[in-house]
DNA sequence: CGACAGTTTGAAGCGGCTCAATCGGGGTGG
DNA sequence: CCACCCCGATTGAGCCGCTTCAAACTGTCG
């Protein structure tokens, strides 16, 4: 019972009724990974692992001891795209407790020799990825510490909306400030202070591990938050009924929430 | 005759003969383009192009008028992985005078229908982009203003290396300083500099649209610049030789240098 | 209760920005 | 052939965002 896996791929473009069958009887693996743990290490033999549960982050230590937060998964998400064929270049790991569901490498190659549009998905789910970390280039060359701050949260938000892990304007981030400075290239005392404006702004609160949005217009502003960056890229050949930021995509949400 | 295109792809896991066989009957375009001119607008139609001679540069404009240079690509490279099966989301424009090939998009989606191992190659191509992004990701966060611009020049000449176009330690680089400035998240001012420092401890010189390496091992010391983030992801069931940094490949000689 | 991890706060310093002026070279028109 | 202009490189001065260092505070766990 894959339904997790196939609802997150099947964002990608969606999948011939075959592929999903072929998905259905692969033999999938759950594993439950502790906070801080690492998921994927750099070099690792290559599986397609899926996020069913938690958040996570991919990072790249420096030699000099300090490390950039790459990115961060949340639920639905692939956590080795970019070693899929070869060894990953970065590292993964659970930022909070997370689930995760994988299959074998053997397997994948299989799938995606029998079925060449699953490889069209998951190609098209490498280029989405892609294209957040244009985002986050944006942010770190161009942007200010604020609408840097910003935006990573409307990201945050913006992503477990769609599998209605975050609700009523709230959602799971179990971050230290720290890791919020590495993720946005400052330093912990900064990040601090800029959360706390933008808590005394009323837009925005991290605390306890979660993340609460008091003002999303006003964050989203702030941040000159596109939404659009985020949208996974699907077959355009299908049309898919676009939906605002924020909200869940109901076959996501369905397998998710 | 498409042995460009055919040797660019190819680095991305050997392709079978009758890969090559259908590449080699596509009608390809070639097109010349001034200094400065765009070369795929972001939401553009999907082709396939490849960048023949020059250098080129992909970039997000802000809405205050800022911009971020996203990367630069150097003959041999593919110019629109990002909108291949759907719309660009960034532009990318000519740094100095470039010459591409391109095919249509349909001849694209015709290809890749018939030959899997093609879409394989492409999706190798696209994370390697990807991989590339993150390396800038970690400069733009966690580096000096004189290690990111070390790195950049780093990554440029040994691009250009490899298809033997960089030569004698140098190699061509038409980028105004306010260019270098946009890719590395400075200011125009400071990037001269940097630039200046970087003469004066005899490392590199940019002028006159050409990059000048000096000291090619304390450069890399500088920039803590890893070739192993530039290479190109292959089949993993093949083996390809790996070369040392800066050294050209030689199939990407013959057919660029 | 102490030990520890993470947050909070203050103060000082620096890297990089902004503003502003000068310099240099190539093109253009007189 | 020269005067002019324009763009980009160059250089200086002052400022601000962010960093670093350091200390106090809070909650949690043994």
């Amino acid at each position: 019972m894959s339904r997790l896996l196939i609802a997150s791929i099947d964002r990608f473009g969606p999948l011939q009724n075959d592929v999903r069958d072929s998905l259905n009887d692969v033999a999938q693996e759950v594993e439950v990974i502790a906070a801080g743990q690492t998921i994927v290490s750099p070099g690792a033999p290559s599986r397609l692992r899926l996020l069913s549960r938690g958040v996570a982050f991919r990072q790249h230590v420096l030699a000099g001891g300090g490390r950039q937060i790459l990115g961060f998964a949340t639920p639905g998400d692939l956590l080795d795209l970019s070693g899929l064929f070869t060894g990953a270049d970065h590292e993964v790991r659970a930022l909070g407790p997370c689930e995760i569901r994988q299959i074998s490498a053997h397997e994948v190659r299989l799938l995606i020799r029998r079925h060449p549009s699953l490889l069209a998905a998951l190609c098209r789910a490498v280029m989405t990825e892609a294209r957040v970390q244009r985002n986050w280039m944006v942010g770190l060359g161009r942007r200010t510490a604020l609408a840097r701050t910003a935006n990573l949260l409307c990201e945050i938000y913006a992503r477990q909306a769609v599998v209605a892990v975050a609700r009523d304007n709230r959602c799971p981030f179990p971050a230290l400030q720290s890791d919020i400075a590495d993720a946005l290239g400052l330093s912990a005392v900064h990040t601090h202070r800029v959360l706390r404006s933008l808590t005394k702004s009323g837009l925005a609160t991290v605390r306890d591990g979660e993340l609460v949005i008091h003002d999303w217009d006003g964050l989203a502003a702030l941040a000159e938050f596109d939404p659009e960056g985020l949208r996974p890229l699907h077959d355009p050949r299908a049309t898919v009924p676009a939906r605002p930021a924020g909200v869940a995509d109901p076959a996501m949400a369905q397998a998710f929430g």
